[in-house]
DNA sequence: ATGAAAGCGCTAACAC
DNA sequence: GTGTTAGCGCTTTCAT
């Protein structure tokens, strides 16, 4: 099946052909860098429209040595936390002129480091990490390289990779307090895999070290609706002792609110449901979810900033820290009896 | 602030001078192309590893004319449904090796407009589009370069541009027959903003041209749960007839389910809600929320393998109109009386 | 099996 | 102000 040949895409030499003048003037005109006559600028601009001429990035990009890519490394992608992250990223990197490629890793540090070679590969002069745990070998292409790299989604001030992040200790220990200070002592804690994501086992390690009386049983899930679902019915079930949930998402909360409603709880009378990140749907939910704000688009937006900044200017950005807060609706309450 | 000097990075030539040979070799090892005897290969992959080398993409671009990048142009990329779009997009084209740019158009045709071009000039061989307004000039854009383009959640077969999409008309149609068939007369039609989408437009243009003898009373807010949430208190508020509610998509069905529940009622008793996309989470809400099925995740497999074939081979995809399934859940039931 | 050399489309010295 | 030209890092003939 023969195609049609496709039009030729015009080049430098075209344009300035077209408009009888030398290529170095169209690049100038092209970059607003030198000199040009109006005039001149006007005939080459006309030329250029007239050929529908469009600079190749990678011509450019391997002059100037950039390629103003910058690539995200995600668990994935299909999941409200991340979608929210790569909002922010991009809407910040846009408005520097920065493209965003992303690239989903299933928190497998062996995927993630594939994939990071291929971003790379790609021509990404910056990359997006989420945790602090890499594969050895991608710590060691950064430092190689002196690559920009940002980390998200865990607080680490001291790491080889600056973070911008939230806050996960101090969300969870405002989560916990907020329990305790409505008098619940078990308390059954929702959370997706604690093996492969550090920022979960991160919160788990936090709630042991609370040393604050409160038991914490810990219930391992899907991190989605429906395995918050899926554990609260387990909870349920069990008939223990938990009056309150703690869920380490507002997907997981959203979720367990519907699991304990189908098992006949009604929130938050007879179990408190609080999440965490505070998602726009929060303030929406029956009963409305209380719930630990997080910052996620601003962190997106924050790190997309500070790499942009650090690809145009070299600096490396300092650690950012985002707080929370606690945002108290109707799902929880003091417990019964 | 003088940042210490980056080790600079290696390139074809020192690659070849390391390991005794020349560089038109090495490139031969790099491509598995053309016959290199095994000791030779042995020798440049050993220095390829020595010196870290990394081909740059730009360089490799410019000559075979390929970047291996594809852009996508979603409304926004905060959005459960789109993030599935692009976790199917990207799990596809990563297994050719291809890498996804994302940008957010917020359903505004210049936005859209002005991103193509800057996607383009970043190097996009191919583009995924949603829906079918487009800006004249980006159409002209894609028809000028025959650049593969490809189009998302709007089936249109006879356009200028290949669909892979779920058919809204389908499922709309579904929907409404469904609620019809358990007696619904008075439905009331939540949806996202319909001047802007045109997925919205022609889902409410099919409803009205159904001509099914239902009474569809439209309710349009902001595409999300809390949109949904909002909406749905507005209809109670109201105290119309409707006796149930048909959302155009889980989110917002999720969150009128919610909105419903916090003005009193229950479901399906007093209202019946209706989803459009069947989400993960829709099983598992309270009740389970019947939907029409739309297989959003494989929209984006589809798509993805689709374009990584036409850049490949050069051949246009035919059309792809993926069906749609009712599931029938408790959430919707004969309406009281 | 390997190498020499000619570009690819563009930018950036440098010359006029 | 404008042009000339030497690359950038790689692929790809075409010789050998």
């Amino acid at each position: 099946m023969p195609r049609p040949p496709e039009k030729k895409r015009s080049n430098l030499r075209d344009v300035a052909a077209h408009a009888g003048v030398s290529v170095a003037t169209v690049s100038r005109v092209l970059n607003a860098s030198g000199r040009v006559s109006p005039e001149t600028r006007a005939r080459v601009q006309a030329a250029i429209a007239e050929l529908r001429f469009r600079p190749l990035a990678a011509a450019r990009a391997i002059n100037s040595g950039r390629s103003r890519m910058i690539g995200a490394l995600l668990p994935s992608l299909d999941n409200s936390t991340y979608a929210r992250v790569i909002d922010g990223l991009e809407a910040r990197l846009a408005e520097h002129d920065l493209s965003l490629m992303v690239a989903r890793t299933g928190e497998d540090r062996q995927v993630e480091l594939a994939r990071a070679r291929q971003l790379l590969e790609a021509g990404a002069e910056g990359l997006f990490l989420a945790g602090r745990t890499r594969a050895p070998a991608l710590l060691e292409l950064i430092a190689h390289y002196r690559l920009p790299a940002i980390m998200l989604a865990y607080w680490d001030p001291d790491g080889p990779i600056p973070s911008v992040s939230y806050d996960n200790v101090a969300a969870v220990a405002a989560a916990a307090d907020h329990l305790r200070g409505l008098g619940h002592r078990e308390i059954a804690v929702i959370h997706g895999p604690r093996a492969t994501n550090d920022r979960t086992a991160q919160r788990l390690e936090t709630l042991a070290a609370l040393g604050d009386g409160l038991r914490y049983a810990p219930f391992e899930t899907e991190l989605s609706f429906a395995g918050g679902a899926a554990a609260a019915r387990r909870i349920a079930q069990a008939r223990g002792p938990a009056t309150a949930a703690l869920c380490f998402s507002d997907m997981l909360a959203m979720g367990a609110m519907a699991g304990f409603q189908s098992a006949g709880l009604v929130i938050p009378r007879d179990m408190s449901v609080l999440g965490i990140e505070d998602l726009p749907a929060a303030a929406a939910t029956h009963p409305p979810l209380t719930s630990v704000r997080l910052q996620v688009q601003r962190m997106g937006e924050e790190a997309g900033e500070a790499m942009a900044r650090w690809v145009e200017t070299g600096e490396r950005p300092a650690p950012l820290c985002l707080d929370c807060e606690l945002i108290v609706r109707a799902s929880t309450a003091p417990p019964r009896g």
